[in-house]
DNA sequence: CCTTTCAGTGAACGTGCGTACACTGAAACT
DNA sequence: AGTTTCAGTGTACGCACGTTCACTGAAAGG
């Protein structure tokens, strides 16, 4: 033992090339061959593990947070977590309200990919409702981490953070306006869509976070009661100007 | 100065009898008379004097909160803004999560109280719906604190709250199910009555949360838009069985 | 009147926190 | 080859935290 530690100064602490990575889960992990692997990965700017390491910082903030939310993340939980020192954390983020804000933008990156996925084909409304439920669901899956993160921090302790989210949902609202526009919806003012988009973001952010707390067997009901929720007040919109009066 | 510490011993630490009391406000606070206050109101029995720390304490917990949600609150913060020592807290609560807990309780009694306002008279839809969206916006106005705080632990970071709060919404949207079914909604299961329950409640809590949060000069379009989602919701609701063949 | 109860005190502890500072060593640049 | 850049290191600091323990003194109760 003391004998291996003569030759190589075998290093305690952990450098860059220890970073734990979370994310990628490279395949082909037949058993090692010859050559070690650190020498046949050396083309890795300096740049390149930088960014290597803010990702495993992030991840980590994402996994962290899961439990105590990001009011409960200390910049010592995630250095050892990603198996950095305290003070080199600094070196990517000013603060972990930055990180948090970082975390927002790349969270609803994940949100604007489902919407994308969302909006292939537009059939007729009852299959528009069967296949966002479907995008929500699978994409609830996929993301669980940022969708939590959201769900959490939508109305958690860092202002700015908590600020950020909402933009963003107000955004996306409006997104959804717009395509309501196009939809056959007579003559409806601007006013009006978006009412009825922020009824309907509302409902599908109540969807997701039902779905982030759900045993998975209950899926099916709460896609149920999702498509039937949608139904409802589409139906609703279209019938209402003529039947409500005032 | 000194010579009035001779007598009385002046203590500056904090006694019971300083507790900071921040909820009922008493009223007549004419100018002093002659006999001294402490003398006035002698009869205040030991049970009497703690249940006024134990209300001191939710109070400030509550205000407290309010910025950085439970999970940033530290069992200390309280006690220096109650005033009285950290150790003594643990003679009402044997935790900050037990603290939450009655805090949910409370909170949810005011939630409670609304709805008991809300029943009273039963008129026409779009009476209920009027009223529903007045008492509402109310009671978020008179309640912030307990509405904020149900709101934010909601999602929050403490799962034991988290959880009750969420029991509480549970309890209160089966409640809202059988207040529905007697409304003249022909033969609906109760599982659709359910269905339509969670989301009326869900919309209202994310109108509770946009009040919040709002300028009180916006008021008015939130209760308007509160209106016409409530509207549509209810007119899709009715029309939903036959114009939706799925 | 004497005893018990108990809300509140005050000192002390160990721990984890954010942050400052000077540093190292390899990659990048000239 | 020589210099600069900079991600990461390691120490050290002061602070706020939760919790322990022995205590005090007035109200409650026999």
């Amino acid at each position: 033992m003391t004998a291996a530690a003569t030759e190589g100064q075998a290093r305690e602490h952990v450098t860059p090339d220890t970073v734990h990575i979370r994310a990628p889960k490279l395949v082909g992990d037949e058993p090692a061959t010859l050559i070690p692997v650190t020498e046949t990965t050396p083309p890795e700017s300096r740049s390149d593990k930088k960014e290597r390491t803010r990702r495993a910082i992030l991840d980590a903030a994402l996994t962290l947070t899961e439990d105590t939310g990001l009011a409960g993340l200390s910049l010592r939980q995630v250095a050892k977590e990603v198996g950095i020192v305290p003070t080199a954390f600094y070196r990517h983020f000013d603060s972990i309200d930055q990180l948090g804000l970082a975390l927002v933008e790349e969270s609803f990156g994940a949100l604007r990919a489902m919407i994308r996925d969302t909006r292939q084909g537009s059939p007729s409304l009852g299959q528009i409702v069967d296949r966002s439920v479907d995008v929500l669901a699978e994409h609830v899956r996929d993301q669980r981490a940022h969708f939590g993160f959201i769900a959490r921090e939508k109305s958690g302790g860092s202002a700015p953070v908590r600020d950020a989210v909402r933009r963003e949902f107000a955004y996306f609202e409006r997104e959804l306006a717009t395509d309501l526009a196009r939809l056959p919806m007579e003559h409806w003012s601007a006013d009006d869509l978006r009412i009825l988009s922020n009824l309907i973001v509302g409902s599908m952010i109540a969807t997701s976070e039902e779905i982030l707390r759900a045993d998975p067997r209950d899926l099916p009901d709460i896609k149920h009661r999702a498509r039937t929720q949608l139904l409802m007040v589409i139906v609703g919109a279209l019938n209402w100007k003529s039947s409500a009066p005032s």
